[in-house]
DNA sequence: CGTCAATATTTGTTCGGACATTATGAACTA
DNA sequence: TAGTTCATAATGTCCGAACAAATATTGACG
């Protein structure tokens, strides 16, 4: 026997049933209501249950199942995964455990530039080599220690922001004020040895190694967004991946 | 008007329709038949064409909008993604690139314990910390220079491995053969100082900094198939990575 | 008591249909 | 001419149904 899940669907609403659903579930699951191996309520037992249909809740369970938290097996059944994965991928990094831990983060200007060009940042983002493109260079600190070294570059069309926004706020808030969302971003993580100015804004030691990053990220269309490169303080910062193979 | 793509759906195939269409649409776009920017035929001249359904075609094509290949707008149409981002998330790395460049890679056993007991990697898989893991320990080559030291454990239900197996073949080779199968990883990539015998197993300078990845990895039902600890060396190797934000 | 075959359960695939929602462009009106 | 309205075309959601395939259970039989 499974466990019922309490449910409550809400048809006037303009969210899709089946995305109401999955987010029930899916508290269900983290919040531990559902085990780790338990079993797990079957389609047509649920469909009835819900009054919904069958496709309905398969979409649903699907949702779930693309994100790792149930496992189905046809002839058997379905139940919560074993391992729960916490989905944090994203554009993740060891700065959001610094931020929950306490530390408190801030960011400091050291370069704005509204027409640099950069042919590699240019081609990265499939514009002419010769595109002046919005630089902006910035320090990173958690609590009085720098951490990182944020070169970004965003597209002309993205080139009016307010100076004191991006003094103020952070890029990716401003750019989602904008409506612009980095669906799909390309990432190349590696380390190096630092040039003497890094090693002078991070208050690296000697032999202190780097750990670096570049980014490409597109929105939802393929278009480009920002061009990011990166270096990081190696005891401040390490990046978590969580990556699907099917 | 919008190219039609030659698709041959085989009715007695027992893969399944919507995947069959999936796959040879995939290769329309990665072959560069149909170029970012074009747009894609409609699903409903798609399905009449090919004789299938609306649900099924559907089903195909929101394969390829989920890697990223296809863009679609309620309203407008279905186009094929500005930038083609080529997939190579899963365990990538700069090593297939040498592979493909030609550099010869090899690999070379430094150690093989049984029953090594290792309280971090059983912890990290889910395991009593004094489980006793399979330990393995390798050196990559990449032509004449080294290019990384691989530590491996597997859990005890995958200890059984022939030690020529594994002195001749690529872990995920074994693997494969007996049928397991890490669909989800977790991935931790960092940089650090080398130890001295990391320097001198990788022939590093002094100053030379390594990069660094720890990796757990389960199969397709949450159950632990590896833990990975690894170390490169930072001018052979670098980490690719697609991320998805939804 | 052990083995094998029939049966039930559960997920997987495919279909057809209906209506909703959104964007584009054309036709119409002020 | 400028603005609005409306038809159209495309994707989005939801339903009901049928059959296929894989697995577990049960029961019959030796």
């Amino acid at each position: 026997m499974s466990k019922t899940i309490p449910v409550v669907i809400d048809r006037t609403s303009p969210v899709p049933l089946y995305h109401q659903l999955a987010e029930q579930l899916t508290e269900a699951i983290e919040t531990g209501v559902l085990q780790p191996g338990d079993p797990f309520e079957n389609e047509l037992a649920l469909a009835a249950r819900l009054d919904l249909s069958r496709p309905t809740v398969r979409r649903a369970i699907a949702e779930l199942v693309g994100r790792g938290l149930l496992v189905r097996r046809r002839g058997v059944g379905t139940t919560v995964a074993n391992q729960v994965i916490h989905r944090r991928d994203e554009l993740s990094s060891l700065w959001e455990d610094l931020v929950r831990r306490g530390t408190k983060p801030s960011s400091e200007i050291l370069e704005i530039d509204r027409e640099r060009v950069n042919p590699v940042a240019a081609e990265a983002m499939g514009l002419a080599e010769d595109t002046p493109l919005l630089y902006l260079k910035r320090r990173r600190m958690a609590g009085d220690t720098p951490a990182a070294i944020l070169e970004n570059y965003l597209p002309p069309h993205l080139a009016d922001l307010d100076d004191s926004d991006l003094r103020t706020r952070g890029l990716y808030d401003i750019l989602k004020a904008r409506g612009v969302r980095p669906v799909i971003a390309h990432q190349v993580i590696g380390a190096r040895r630092p040039t003497s100015e890094e090693r002078r804004l991070l208050g690296l030691a000697s032999g202190d190694p780097l750990l670096t990053m570049t980014r490409r990220a597109y929105d939802s269309e393929g278009a480009p967004v920002e061009y990011g490169d990166h270096c990081y303080r190696y005891d401040q910062y390490a990046f978590d991946v969580t990556v699907y193979e099917r």
